[in-house]
DNA sequence: GGATGAGACTTGACACCGTCAAGTGGTCGG
DNA sequence: CCGACCACTTGACGGTGTCAAGTCTCATCC
């Protein structure tokens, strides 16, 4: 005779009410995360979800800090990897995208300051200083090697970002997403790698001068 | 008698919308724009904006197309300037980055699909192709110079994209925008683009052959 | 010159939202 | 047994976007 409980009880409800976000998120965007349909899709009460969460911004700012580490997770695996610098950077590279595809609503929270405030979760703000020191590494093993001036080391870790943050956004949000499918997308972003990698190692460099490093 | 008039009556309500609008993102973020509260600011009631816009995604698409149009007018600008096509590429992207830092509020609008929906706005459709074809062109003049294989432009044009895009959206909402001072965020930028120049031309180049296009 | 009708704007209502406040039922240590 | 706590519910408040129905002004036509 318990069977006026919730649909999937068994699972704490913090947890599920963190799904139901993602899920909210990922189907309606932004704008359709309310905290009631929140409540609705995980059976309970509109009030329920705050006996986890102070507020709205708290459950954004969780979805975040699981996205960041992710993200750093992502790109650690990449610095750990063998091969060349240049290849490491580019699987880097690919595992940002890859994360903001896979997990467009983590993606979509994660740089919306408005919405998150970082700076008022520290553990989010730490997975994210994770996530930059693993790209800061992986642009340095390529500096190193590669005969670029250590002072511009700076600016080429910020292009590398830049890159990878904006395929990521414009192939996510941009206009590029409504009119390309999702093979013609995915071949854009092995063409833009592809670039940026000519880029990285010279218009003709077909090899890598080999890193003896480690 | 007539002093029950609005503050700023002299001005069609249409445009006063719209300025408060993009005011009240720009203090607030998107999520405290409000038709309501832009009504109050504009000193009309809060049915007024209904006459001069059907809903709240047609005052969005309106400062999206604005902004695109904005975009278009800066990229086309560089492509029409003296130097090297690298040189332009560069301006251009400047141009990209500062509208984004001197327009917050419509760069905000413009890349969200799901608060704007670009392709039910033909004229913010049209901005939108003609700031990418200034785009384009401006790749186009680097790639026909620098020894790039034709094949690749398509995806160089998604790199510079990618690399201007993500950016400014660093700048504008990354999390260097809330560590970092203006002048330090500026010195980033100018860092980015340098090392971005390098890419291009090459890490040793100080100058690059001679243009004689057009 | 008075009727007419259209446009610009207001007033009022509705459902929905986030959140504060006050219950309610069950579990558990003493 | 009992009170304190916990997870949750119910109810209310002010704010939101938007539909529906006025009101007010003024150019136009008979």
């Amino acid at each position: 005779m318990s069977r006026n409980k919730p649909p999937v009880p068994e699972v704490d409800l913090r947890a599920r009410v963190l799904a139901a976000s993602v899920a909210l998120i990922t189907e309606e965007g932004l704008a359709g995360l309310s905290m009631r349909e929140v409540a609705r899709r995980a059976g309970v009460s509109h009030q329920a979800p705050y006996h986890h969460f102070p507020d709205r911004a708290s459950i954004l700012a969780a979805i975040a800090g699981d996205g960041f580490l992710q993200l750093a997770e992502g790109l650690e695996l990449a610095l750990g990897k063998k091969g060349t610098p240049s290849e490491r950077l580019r699987l880097g590279g690919r595992a940002y995208v890859e994360f903001a595809r896979r997990h467009p609503a983590h993606f979509r929270v994660m740089f919306r300051p408005e919405l998150v405030d970082l700076e008022a979760y520290p553990e989010g703000k730490a997975a994210a200083d994770r996530a930059y020191r693993a790209l800061e590494q992986l642009v340095a093993g390529v500096v190193e090697v590669g005969g670029w001036p250590e002072a511009h080391a700076q600016g080429l870790v910020l292009v590398a970002w830049s890159f990878v943050h904006g395929l990521s956004s414009l192939v996510l949000d941009g206009p590029i997403a409504k009119t390309l499918g999702d093979a013609e997308l995915e071949a854009a972003v092995e063409g833009a790698f592809e670039g940026f990698r000519r880029l990285v190692d010279g218009p003709g460099a077909k090899k890598v001068r080999r890193s003896t490093r480690r």
